[in-house]
DNA sequence: GCATCGTAATGCCTTTTAAGCATAAGCTGC
DNA sequence: GCAGCTTATGCTTAAAAGGCATTACGATGC
């Protein structure tokens, strides 16, 4: 049995005529007359009553009829499926991202993406820059939204560059400063993130620092934005920033721009040099560099 | 699209080899390799990708492997059901039965069949005469279990024969006879059938009463065994029935034969000679057959 | 009652296509 | 680099689907 068996005693079923359904199948009445003979006999049922004014259905025949509809459907279903599936259009996507330095970017790009691909399934995981890493290298994450990350076997894509800024509390004396030089942020004591989760944090603070001779003394270490916002906003100290970061402290902290830095952090697309990206996945990702040009910082 | 491609793509995902799968599907390995892509080229997506130790499947390839597995399952369902259909295996059956002369042959002739045929679903319709006749000609009903029809357009079987006795109250003066003449019984008050649900009820009495002259008095007209069986027992009269009656009224009535009565009245299966009986309700006619001859009354 | 019309089936031939065989091409591991 | 495995390709054969002409069958109409 093949699906034009099926095709072809479905068009003489709804027809109710050989010679009708064969003209809408475009093949000659008798060669639709021996394929539904073959079906019947390879089956070993009457499905259909020939009369010399047309076609009647037997029991066996309508049951047949409903099973025959329903498993052409489901072939085209399948292959429809499968079609949207590598155009990107279907599918399961799961994306890593930095919730603070990504609250510009990502939540546009997944209204938009969500608009444009209704049936893809986004799943967002956020994570700390380890754990980010990590659900990259194992193949969880197809790609993760993140600060720039230069690290064995992960590509990077800069979507968009931030310059730093350094966060203090209101009332501290840097509010005076228009901008503050980078020796004035040494003295102070820094709050930090911990070394556990962002291991490439303190790198990066020294190579702001060391230029100058000067080092960065850490106060405390916060497992993330949010207890980072705390502890700055109680005066434990003052924390280095990337200028995004106003978005999600609010007024609950001041900014002022760092005296003499002209570097900027990236933030983009981490992925896998290994890992697959699904037609989905770089749909989204389009979207992401659209949405990242569209309103540049 | 055929399913022949669909049989070969999960030949080859579920080997994982195209020389392994053409070996279980008894082709040779090229044809299965052109068949594949070919379904490939139709649905224009890779599925699997080759490699020279093998073939994995690609996203998509899963996703569809999936689905071919399903069409293919169903396909073969379908097949099956629709044998099961034509051999009466399957479907439903719609059997129409008068409940009190069908006691003794119905319940162990249905125990029977849903042994035998345990995905027929049987559906049982008690009714009067006149709704089994217009059950019967409407084609509701397949068939029915009923005492015999002499009917236009209705075809008739019978199954057993049951002796005529007199149904009276205990305690009534029959009960001191061996068996009563027609003519004691005559000029009891008798309790009967509803004209309007049993229309061959009172010319089947004139039937037995006419030729020694003699004519019954119907006291009360009752529209069903139930009824009648409370009727005589509260002494409304007496009551004409078949042996079987016996076991619906139990102990609530006393029976005594009709003496020199030699008729008996039949029950069989009942038909529309018009009417379309299913394989099912063959099978189910064979075993009412053979259970009515195993323990003849 | 016979011819006519429309139906589906049959016989025969053509075209399409699936299958088979031999062989090539490509990578892996020794 | 060769042996041994894989899948792909070229060519041929075999099968089967399709088309055309015709037949067979039954209902309808004159």
């Amino acid at each position: 049995m093949e699906l034009r068996h099926l095709r072809y005693f479905l068009g003489v079923a709804e027809a109710l005529s050989f010679n009708r359904a064969a003209a809408k199948l475009r093949i000659a009445q008798p060669a639709l007359s021996r394929q539904v003979q073959d079906l019947e006999d390879e089956i070993g049922v009457d499905l259909l009553k020939r009369s010399p004014r047309g076609v009647t259905l037997t029991a066996e025949g309508k049951l047949f009829l409903d099973s025959a509809r329903d498993i052409l459907r489901r072939a085209d279903e399948s292959v429809d499926q499968v079609r949207a599936l590598a155009r990107g259009h279907y599918g399961e996507l799961h994306v890593g991202y930095a919730a603070s330095p990504t609250v510009e970017i990502l939540p546009p790009a997944l209204a938009a993406f969500q608009k444009a691909f209704p049936h893809v399934n986004v799943l967002l995981h956020d994570g700390s820059r380890r754990e980010l890493i990590e659900g990259l290298q194992s193949g969880a994450l197809q790609f993760a939204l993140m600060p720039q990350a230069v690290i064995e076997g992960i590509e990077f894509e800069t979507l968009r560059a931030y310059p730093f800024f350094v966060a203090f509390a209101p009332g501290h004396p840097f509010g005076r400063l228009k901008a503050v030089p980078l020796e004035k942020m040494a003295a102070e004591p820094l709050v930090g993130l911990a070394r556990k989760d962002y291991p490439d944090y303190y790198p990066m603070l020294d190579s702001l620092f060391r230029p100058l001779g000067l080092k960065s003394r850490i106060a405390l270490e916060c497992d993330g934005a949010s207890s980072l916002i705390t502890a700055v906003e109680s005066g434990r100290g003052v924390a280095l920033a990337m200028s995004v970061f106003k978005i999600v402290s609010g007024k609950r902290l001041a900014y002022r721009p760092l005296a003499g830095v002209k570097e900027r952090i990236a933030v983009g697309i981490a992925r896998a040099k290994s890992g697959d990206v699904t037609p989905a996945g770089e749909r989204f990702c389009e979207i992401l560099r659209k949405i990242a040009q569209s309103s540049p910082a």
